[in-house]
DNA sequence: CAATTAAGGTACTTCTCGTACCTTATCCTT
DNA sequence: AAGGATAAGGTACGAGAAGTACCTTAATTG
């Protein structure tokens, strides 16, 4: 009757998941652990032995449900920030956006959680973000001064603001064209260089 | 012995006082709607009746704890732009600010508490930075093209992502700089106008 | 096969929000 | 001045979850 006991890797693996299926059905405020241990299976005391608590259990099964992506590379950087930001915004007025942010909720200031938030974490964003710009600085669209991680990440950080200070709905798309045009553009072309042409 | 039974406006300011002790002494985690009627003597029917749940009560509570300041006027745009990002920088690093990240928190996505706290609304901050703009606008030392919400409040924003992103910690005086040097001031002096002085 | 390690099963403590319901004091109107 | 209307006080309780304790039982390992 009894199928065989799971231990290990296995059992964890069952946990996560029915972390997971919750997370999405219910969102972290609807992830009680008594629900993942009845739907996993087994019960509270197998999850309390690999995670503290259930903000910890909610990030492992958030970090299952992202999926690094690739940056743009259109040829022109116009194109490869509003790309970014399009992509940002797709995602944070997503159900995973909802759920990423009462994560970040839930973890208050505790870096230890909100490092190991990929959308969260500066280097992944600096990263992509001086990726794009390093293409463009070799194509001369951008000031080699730009090639810094505050001012690389000045757009994202600016849609991010306005999802902190307007909440979940998806931001127009003129706000990401205003980022980009008022904003990154002017900066990253940075000190009079006026070389590139200007777009729209 | 029962001294004269409050109603109305005393009452309320009771439950508010009683509240405001409670949020500082044990942030907005340990402000529980007992304590609080306990505090103010009374009990929680009394703050239900006024309040529709603790949040709410949090925030007026914490409204009565921050007073609105005027912007700084230097004659400088440059040193006006630090002392703000000082003041904010103190301010959320300070237990008050611990306090409204907890508040923050607490509210998600709840835009109609959002807009209830004064360093979180937009048009507080823009309505500062555009005050100080405006004068150095006049000034000759910022592009008219700068007075634009967007623009003005890149700052500020960008100091509170390093909260958000590095926790409560002061953020150290280079990192004002950095954002005032690198981002604000090249941003605000847009397309090749170069006339300031460069400070620094 | 014995010893050790990890799961399962259950029950329980603790917290605190939010409600319900009744009694009692104060206020306001006639 | 009386008598309703309104708001406070008192108390208890239901509900939801987190996290813990403790014991039994199965799988692994040597």
């Amino acid at each position: 009757m009894t199928q065989t006991r799971r231990r290990g890797a296995a059992l964890e693996e069952a946990i996560l998941r029915a972390a997971v299926e919750e997370l999405t059905e219910s969102g972290y405020a609807g992830l009680t652990m008594d629900k993942v241990a009845q739907r996993a299976g087994t019960n509270k005391n197998a999850i309390y032995r690999r995670w503290p608590n259930r903000l910890a259990l909610g990030v492992a099964a958030y970090r299952l449900l992202t999926t690094a992506v690739q940056p743009p590379d259109t040829g022109d950087l116009r194109e490869d920030a509003l790309e970014l930001l399009r992509r940002a915004n797709r995602h944070w007025s997503s159900p995973l956006g909802a759920i990423l942010r009462e994560l970040m909720a839930a973890a208050g200031g505790a870096t230890e959680f909100l490092a190991q938030l990929p959308e969260q974490s500066t280097d992944t964003m600096a990263a992509t973000w001086l990726t794009v710009l390093g293409r463009a600085v070799a194509r001369g669209e951008a000031a080699p001064e730009a090639l810094h991680p505050r001012v690389a990440t000045v757009a994202i950080v600016l849609l991010r603001n306005e999802f902190v200070v307007r909440g979940a709905p998806t931001a127009p798309d003129e706000v990401l064209v205003e980022i980009v045009d008022e904003v990154f553009l002017p900066l990253v072309r940075q000190r009079g260089i006026d070389r590139g042409t200007p777009s729209l």
